[in-house]
DNA sequence: ACAAATATATAACATTTGTTATAAATAAAA
DNA sequence: TTTTATTTATAACAAATGTTATATATTTGT
């Protein structure tokens, strides 16, 4: 069984990783350094993709927008990140839409040399093809964990995976950063409900906020609550 | 936009219809009817890979097990659908366990023969791959619905898209024959509360019940429910 | 620095959903 | 068939969540 963590994570931070020396360094030949603004879109559903991006530092939300229009967002990357290849790998247009949350610092690598990569580095196929796959499960349990949970049991599974995420990469303790109405559109819920239950962690002494910013103080109530072993966390 | 229909279907049923007649050939001639009893597993999450099936005749449910180990149903599969392809693809263990709802007519391909089969025909290694990047989308999607609709809405969509994947490949009416657990599970609710709903539906007219099996009598209210229009169902 | 716009906090109330309990219907086994 | 087990239906009540409204805090733009 995958640790809790990695059941939600995809990961996607390891994508380059396996590589050789050599390997690595044709993919940093071909990455091109990009600045993209706060509220700035990374792709766009139904867009004609480009190439792919990897993000040096900043986050950014990947939603779709459902039949009825609103948007959904399923997952924030983060630094280190790599995004936008099912489209190419698909050979189709991007299925959902990424922004930035933040200032972002990213590599852009393009359509053509993504594509000349993938032959150059036999393993790198099967590397993206495997994530897609390990992908797949993490939405599967994320539909697990929005149709089983309660409200308060699923802001609790999130603030545990946000605060791991936004720590990747990344010294000091960064807190949860997102505005209200992104938290409560991750875990299913209004903004009003939400609230009250962040105000119910703070009056424990389970989390601690400052402006928007939300710190985890004591996990081990979360842990308990989620009737998550100190083991399951690896 | 993709159709309604579309937006929650894996389309699994289409995966071997772009061939030649050459190339079906091939591919029938690794097929190996197999009979599996209700009930019973077609794989298990966690479980080594050994090939992939084509359900000729019957359902199936493809679910995983959330962190804290309730199943979760994620998609049901009908006649003519492929699966069990993740897992070769991405070569790992089964990410998610599939049963049998009723006695299954299926043909399986073995392991090897569906690796070579990959090689011999050239388009189908990208045919398979497109499609799980459309099934991630189909994820996405439920994951919008589970999140933002309440259980009514929720019970609507669920009713709909059933209706339809059970009236695939098959002649008569079949109305949605599931027991009331893997309904609720499916659109994440509780037995009571979906029993709750029905009758409502009932009541209004909308569906019809005999013994366990769902009619839609009247799909008109459910779609203006839904603020669906027609044009969306293609 | 200031005004305007946006985001957050909170409470009261309405509605939805879950829970517990029990009975009836159906399916499976003897 | 008869008995037993399982599934479905339903109601009363409790709990959770959504909604509306309003106040306060924070950010953004000038």
């Amino acid at each position: 069984m995958k640790d809790f963590f990695t059941q939600f994570d995809f990961q996607s931070n390891l994508l380059f990783k396996e590589l050789t020396p050599e390997e690595n360094q044709l993919v940093f030949n071909v990455m091109e350094p990009l600045t993209i603004k706060k509220g700035n879109m990374l792709f766009y559903e139904q867009g004609i993709p480009t190439g792919i991006f990897q993000i040096k530092h900043g986050k950014a939300k990947k939603f779709k927008r459902g039949f009825s229009g609103e948007e959904q967002i399923f997952y924030i990357y983060t630094n280190g990140d790599v995004l936008g290849y099912h489209a190419l790998l698909g050979e189709e247009r991007y299925q959902d839409s990424c922004q930035a949350l933040e200032d972002l610092e990213v590599n852009f690598i393009a359509k053509n040399d993504f594509l000349r990569l993938l032959k150059e580095i036999p393993s790198l196929q099967h590397t993206f093809i495997k994530n897609i796959s390990h992908e797949f499960g993490v939405l599967a349990n994320t539909i697990a964990v929005l149709a089983q949970k309660d409200q308060k049991t699923r802001l609790a599974i999130f603030l545990l995976l946000l605060e791991k995420r936004f720590s990747q990469n990344s010294e000091k303790i960064q807190g949860i950063d997102l505005t209200r109405d992104d938290l409560a559109n991750i875990i299913g819920t209004s903004q009003e409900s939400l609230g009250r239950s962040l105000k119910q962690l703070k009056e424990e002494e389970i989390i601690e906020i400052d402006k928007r910013r939300i710190y985890i103080k004591n996990r081990y109530p979360l842990l308990e609550f989620l009737d998550l072993k100190l083991t399951d966390l690896k």
